[in-house]
DNA sequence: GATGAATGAGATTTCATTCAT
DNA sequence: AATGAATGAAATCTCATTCAT
């Protein structure tokens, strides 16, 4: 599965990793693949189960219904990213260089796990109804906004950002400038011709975002 | 349906119109409903008939088949953004006040018709694959991009805009900071607990969309 | 379908009645077949379409589950007891010969109709579950306990019955006779040896129901 | 296993009786509940593991398929009757206190053991196929029809019961008037309103078969 | 002997599409 | 043009049985 990055979930199994789990981990890979190109209603049971070389009757053993697999699989997509924005190492002392690292990892993050973005806009196709009966989402999506927070306000003290902006907002954008590029790329190529995945454009729209987000906070 | 604008597209029916175009305009309506809630696979055509309060038989003798149907409704949902499109009045010797407009526009059709918003990502999940057989999306879809660049070399011009801005890039921003908030809101508001579509934040988000963009293409 | 007797039902539909009402008839019956052969888990949708010459698609149209047709299956064999009883021709008069007339009647009906007798058991096996959802059968039943009541009422008047004799305890008295001979005729047989439903068995059976029931009913 | 009375099974294995019975036993008692209460079709063997809390291998191992546990069940449910019916005292010299004990043994036994009476139901909906090819059924079930013809000669040589009566037949209306009873309790209950358990009816209904059969012996 | 994992075959149910009128 | 009925194909889900340890 070209598309997602599954090193870190892996990482987390050790070889002492009973052979369930890795039943469990590749009908989940199958199915973000499958949910992520067929949505819901398309995908299908078969193609997963066929695709992790195992069953049905596994795969329903392991998550009790299609829907029950989708929702493991939303969370899985979750865990993931939090997983992954743990690790970034932003130094808050230096607020500017802080911000392009978060850009980029953003950024980067949606280019690299396409299947992370195609999930996000079936849930939002689905209103949210799956993510919405998962435990403690907000408590587990704070510290994202604890770091960007805390980024504004070192840039405030030190006199190099304007003060007033909002963290939700600002990650918003942040996040939007990356999400939509990678989201309706497809629809925007048929529409406009260009290929917005070769390396010279994303790398061109990196720089934009960048440029674009740090003229915004900036002190006049 | 309380979701889609259809009046620009309604109005293209004058009175004199006969009743198979309203029986496909509802089974249209219908169908981006259907679609843009459960997705192409997820559709069913008994609920996209019966909503239209009409029969499947009908459905079949108009669109040939679910896909067909899909096709057109994607090329509705594009042809009412167009025609949108060409009322934007903008006057482009007031380069600041037509982006202004333009921003506005954008975020504002994005708002109120999510139907085409939904539509949009549903083609995406499928790669565009529909789109790409539909004819001429570039020829149609380059007024936009003309206004765009008019835009920026009257303000270029003017010597209040940069110069070096790509057209296209600037309207992805454009778009992007509207449709992801838009497209996401959903899991948005789960992870946060915002409602974005509270018209305080609505209004908020224009003025944060605006600022940054003018900010990035001002001259320094 | 040898086993069960349709013709009263049959015959409500007239010469003006509509495909479909022949289409669930068959269905029904071919229904009845299936679940008094296997019990409901071991009935199959299949068999049920295949022997009605119709099929699944069809089958869960008119009935909406397997649940649902045995369900419909049910209320039909109660109908169809109901519609017979209703058609007993009593002369209160001679309490004697109407006694030996519902006596007749009630064991030729299990005799003729051992769908009936099996659906019965299936359902008490399933502690009557799907019958307690069907509406006013006791209204329904009671005509039957009625009939009892005014033979016995009528023999006690004539000072040949005697009095004190409970209706519906000695339905069921009259029922079992003939219910348990018919329904537990196979271990019966394997374990006595006697081939329960020869006609000799079976007329001999009748007048042994006949005798025991008039020496109990009868004044001393 | 409120249901079955198994104490008259459990004592033929002594304090000696090794854990492998134990298994059987309770895989047994759990198998008797299953196909009772859905049928074989609707019987499943990982609820039968369950409920024994042993496990499906063992169930395999030991009874060989599903089949082969239904089998087993069905012999066990006969061989606790057989048990029980050498256990009745009667004193033949007493014929009218002899049927009056055969009359409430028989009756107290369906009561008793529901499970009894519900598998005697399920082999019957099957046509007895599986009684069929166990061996000797006959020559286990001859004693009760001894018994029976013991009684019937003993009063006619004391000439207080009338000659010409056939035990078997005797003893089908003896088991008829209490076999129906218990297993049509549910739909008589929705059909006609009267818990037939209750103990005021059950002693009413010993009463009622008593005397119908006294009445039906005895010389005129 | 004991057990959790695994699976092929088959069950129920659904659905896009076509037909008859 | 319009519609209710019909259906083959395929979907989701289940289950008796076997395997590996």
């Amino acid at each position: 599965m070209a598309d997602i990055d599954r090193s870190n979930v892996e990482a987390e199994l050790g070889p002492g990793e009973r052979a369930p789990e890795r039943r469990k981990r590749s009908l989940l890979d199958s199915a973000i693949v499958e949910f992520t190109t067929y949505g819901i209603g398309g995908a299908r049971v078969d193609r997963i189960a066929d695709r992790a070389h195992s069953n049905k009757a596994m795969l329903y053993h392991y998550f009790g219904s299609k829907e029950g697999l989708y929702l493991a699989a939303l969370q899985d997509i979750y865990a993931g990213i939090r997983h992954a924005e743990d690790r970034i190492d932003l130094d808050i002392s230096e607020p500017v260089t802080a911000i392009r690292a978060l850009i980029a990892f953003t950024f980067g993050y949606y280019v690299d796990n396409p299947g992370f973005v195609r999930m996000i806009n079936t849930e939002n196709l689905h209103k949210a109804a799956h993510l919405r009966t998962a435990q403690d989402m907000p408590a587990i999506n704070r510290p994202i906004l604890t770091k960007v927070a805390a980024i504004i306000d070192s840039g405030v003290a030190k006199g190099i950002f304007r003060p007033g902006i909002d963290p939700l907002d600002l990650y918003i954008s942040i996040s939007a400038l990356g999400f939509t590029y990678v989201s309706n790329r497809h629809t925007l190529e048929v529409l406009f011709g260009r290929d917005l995945l070769a390396p010279e454009f994303v790398s061109a729209r990196l720089e934009t975002m960048t440029d674009m987000i740090l003229r915004y906070v900036a002190a006049d």
